[in-house]
DNA sequence: GACCGTAACACTAACCGTTAGTGTTTTGAA
DNA sequence: TTCAAAACACTAACGGTTAGTGTTACGGTC
């Protein structure tokens, strides 16, 4: 924390990114299901437990990458500016996701995810931790004049909005789409 | 379908029966995560691959009871009398449903839910899988004027609704709030 | 009433993700 | 230099799940 990152904290980060990458590379060449852990895990030369201390599980391999998504969404709430309201600004943050998520360059590794019910139940799981996560920041703003459940209840509707508009064939779209549904129901919950 | 049920299918549904019964009975008894499914299947005298030819997974006998749930929304959508507007419609079946799994009698099996990562996880990949079936019956509906997109935002957040409001503290009150929001989101979607 | 195809069921043995237990090396700090 | 912590390795196992291979029991058919 005070000085430049050790030798020791570059090594850890060094074999987690290996690890991380090495399954990505298997995974896209032969399919999720075909790459078990401990192919991955001798590929990277690492022991199977060294890669489990690294990742809670097989599934957060492929989602490695994806982690800012609930930071990104929770500071659109908490760092906005005063009096900058609050749905357009989750609707800025969502579209910015989704465009980074159907990005060309993405393309292979989000098909192999929409390709496994493993992985794709893994995300819907893990977009409800920050639907979680988006309503405790929602709900940490005395600015808001909102009831606990409504909060939870935008939470959820605008982690909605990233999942379906990741799935539609006008990804940017459905987000407005979307959003104007999100704003007319916000309105009643604060009315 | 044409003669009463042969003694085939009521000796399997009867196994079926069993297993289901001896695993929440020994679940309730012990804490899910105590009880594998290999003595599940001795308690219940059927071999362990028998009860996965009853049941999909461990979870799923948990939720074996919950089964009408999809066939209860959907025919909410699609057993409307004519020109029975469909947000209603979806309101009154979801309070009836959080009732019914807010009752007294249900308690234990909803506390031992809750006490299980893995079960909750299950169940909330469940309903997706619900929410998808609503949004095709939503759409099936000639009658209603809503894009793809907004029928499936719909869809989910009913779905978010009953997830909400069965944590709420005051779920009916929570049903009726989330769905003064749905409705608003329908207004605009139809306009 | 005998016969046959099918579907339920059983058993073994394994696969796979994951973890506990145990020890060894590396490394930052005192 | 020394020490405690943390990363790492290795073995062995656990629990859910499935493939493979039979073995019954049943319902419809002749």
């Amino acid at each position: 924390m005070t000085t430049p990152p050790g030798r020791r904290e570059r090594k850890k980060a060094a074999t987690r990114q290996k690890i991380a990458d090495t399954a990505l590379r298997l995974f896209l060449e032969r399919g999720y299901d075909a790459v078990g852990i401990r192919e991955v895990a001798a590929e990277a030369d690492v022991a199977v437990t060294t890669l489990f201390s690294h990742f809670p599980s097989k599934e957060a391999l492929v989602f490695e990458r994806d982690e800012n998504f609930e930071q990104r969404l929770t500071e659109a709430v908490t760092g906005r500016a005063p009096r900058d309201p609050l749905v357009p600004a989750l609707r800025r943050e969502i579209l910015a996701l989704v465009r980074h998520c159907t990005a060309e360059s993405a393309a292979p590794v989000w098909r192999m995810i929409d390709g496994s019910p493993a992985l794709r139940e893994y995300e819907e799981s893990m977009r409800l931790r920050h639907a979680e996560s988006l309503a405790a920041a929602i709900a940490a703003d005395p600015g808001l004049p909102l009831t606990p459940t409504a909060g939870r209840a935008i939470a959820r509707f605008v982690i909605d909005a990233y999942s379906l508009a990741r799935e539609a064939p006008e990804p940017e779209a459905a987000v407005d789409e979307i959003f104007r549904m999100i704003e007319a129901a916000w309105r009643v919950a604060t009315s």
